[in-house]
DNA sequence: TATGAATGAGTCTTCATTCAT
DNA sequence: TATGAATGAAGACTCATTCAT
């Protein structure tokens, strides 16, 4: 862990002020500087690029979250194979919903960048990589689904749109100016919703 | 005499190709000047700056959108009046769908810049006005329901995000590249999806 | 005299208030046609350019004014040679100055744009043609004076500054926002002033 | 290390070229730069926009300026309270014209620039700041001198109208070609034409 | 008489980035 | 480590003027 230099710290807490209020593509480096009172120059030797600095205030959360993620639901996935085929129900939905809205709140900023004030950055469609994986495992889930209820293979779009919701739904959360307990809260509510719908689309 | 300047259409076009491609804070008057092989001035002639040429593109649309909405909601609301108190359904839900996604397809580049593509012009924050219509209207229905089943009152931060969400969902329909027949299939689902999410939070 | 046209009238009189508004240099054409509800063209039916519109408005009193001052000069010069040697008073400029400043008050708008809203136009400089008579009136007057009073010549500059000092004092009057009866109350003192200091400067 | 950055040296001269050529308004940023042989971005470095780089030009003089009026008027209020009330001339006139035209003389450029270059900036009507403090002066010791000599009040607008004489005849010196020894001659002449005008104001 | 579309050079200003020191 | 001067292209927008109709 490298000793970290006062002025990387500035900068990186002045961008954050920036970003936040003017969003990655009318944020002004000048003013990132101004506000850090430290030069241009100095900037650029901490950082490679507008990119980068927005970067170091968001790659790290990012790639937690996607990796969180990752085996959160390969090991799901396991679960799915391992039990029962007459087993298929939403009892871990609660529990991943838990684990996301806890780490979001843990880096919060990070993630109100990144999914709403990053217009212009390289990161500006970040949402989607979280929709592609949702989508993978919702994918899998409905399939499983559709064999134990004998129905419709549900189609991808729908899957898509299933997955698009739920992230959307994780991101009001962080969005919207509540703490993290409320958040929890709502959370449950989110998830009773979800699953009751889930369940509309399979019914006649 | 022409009715319609050839200029100002080609200018039009080019300006949608443009916030397209770019969106509207990054679209350049200059580039679209070029586009449409028009100088500056002529841009200028025809359009006061930058928002009012992104606003002939979307102003009437985003209008005819409120007013539709604003209308609808109010005759549901006197239907529900009117009828007796224990009916308390959703079958007006569909045909409020599909008024909703029949609009947006009839004008589906004007909503897409509408909705995706107006981040740095007045424009961006319009989808909170039409979250506000639906959720003055939710918020109605759900008092309605929690009378009728007895149950705690819904609390207005779900309202808004089922507000958001339903929108959201609409939304999503002209954004993703799918034709107005499979939208109109797919916002079956998304009602079936979304009438069996809301009895969901009403369940015990 | 031209039958003059309706929408010549309207330009002069949107013309009128731009100018008065702005400056020469600051109006705009595109402004004083829209105010006028005349487009482009039209103007330029009408007047040459910019410097034209403007001088429509200013010419004819200020040539009449030059026209007045020489005439006037050249009479009291007649006057002065045909005086005896030892009449030597200042009898005439009450009466100068009162005509001075009553076409002033005639053609009042024309003069405030003429002297304080040319800037930009060929007239900026148009106080210094006024001066350039005064002055030369004023430099005959004084060499009189030095020989009357046996005193040393007034030196040219400050005949300069004398005869700029008097039209700065006219300027004053129809600048500031007071009546043509005050402004000639006003031009009785100015006269006294005036004069005596002419006497303060012969003596010793 | 320079001191003064050569390249701020350089737009600062190449300005002033520009300004005093064209004054304020018409004067361009454009050609200013070319002058100097610098890019855009360098001006903007150096200076925050067109303003601030005329300001830099003037700003200094016009303050202290302002203040020495100030302090010289208020000492001269002092004296003139403490002196007895017979006591009532101009002595003290010639000292403060001296001053003044001193300092314009030690920064002639800036107050050209000031004085009659300087339309459209907010300098344009620094004029009357000056006025006014000379007018305020004017009016205590014009009213010292009715009492004295027991005449009516002086009206504001003659008061007004004498600062406003005094100020042009100060800016006039600067404003034509001469050299600070000539007009510090010149200024004697009119101190004493304005202190026989002012005597002829209080005479019947 | 008048329209109104079109010109195109010009305005001030902002920006991310570079580099010698 | 950091400075701070400098780049130069690009931004939106304004303007007086022209001209075919």
């Amino acid at each position: 862990m490298k000793l970290e230099s006062q002025t990387r710290e500035k900068l990186l807490k002045a961008a954050k002020t920036e970003f936040m209020e003017k969003g990655y593509a009318k944020a002004s480096l000048r003013s990132i500087c101004k506000q850090a009172d430290v030069t241009t120059g100095a900037l650029y030797f901490f950082f490679q690029d507008k990119e980068d600095l927005f970067g170091s205030l968001v790659e790290e959360p990012l790639n937690q979250m996607h990796m969180y993620m990752k085996q959160h639901y390969m090991w799901e996935l396991q679960e799915l194979n391992n039990s029962p085929m007459d087993k298929c129900d939403f009892s871990e939905d609660s529990k991943t919903a838990l684990m996301i809205v806890s780490y979001m709140f843990q880096f919060h900023d990070a993630f109100v960048l990144l999914l709403t004030k990053a217009n212009g950055s390289k990161y500006e469609n970040c949402t989607d990589e979280f929709v592609k994986l949702t989508e993978a495992h919702y994918r899998i889930f409905a399939d499983r689904m559709s064999i134990y209820y004998k129905t419709d293979r549900v189609d991808d779009y729908t899957i898509h749109w299933l997955a698009h919701l739920q992230i959307f739904s994780f991101v009001q959360l962080i969005t919207h100016n509540i703490t993290r307990e409320d958040a929890i809260k709502q959370m449950d509510t989110i998830v009773k919703f979800m699953i009751s719908g889930w369940f509309g689309i399979y019914k006649q």
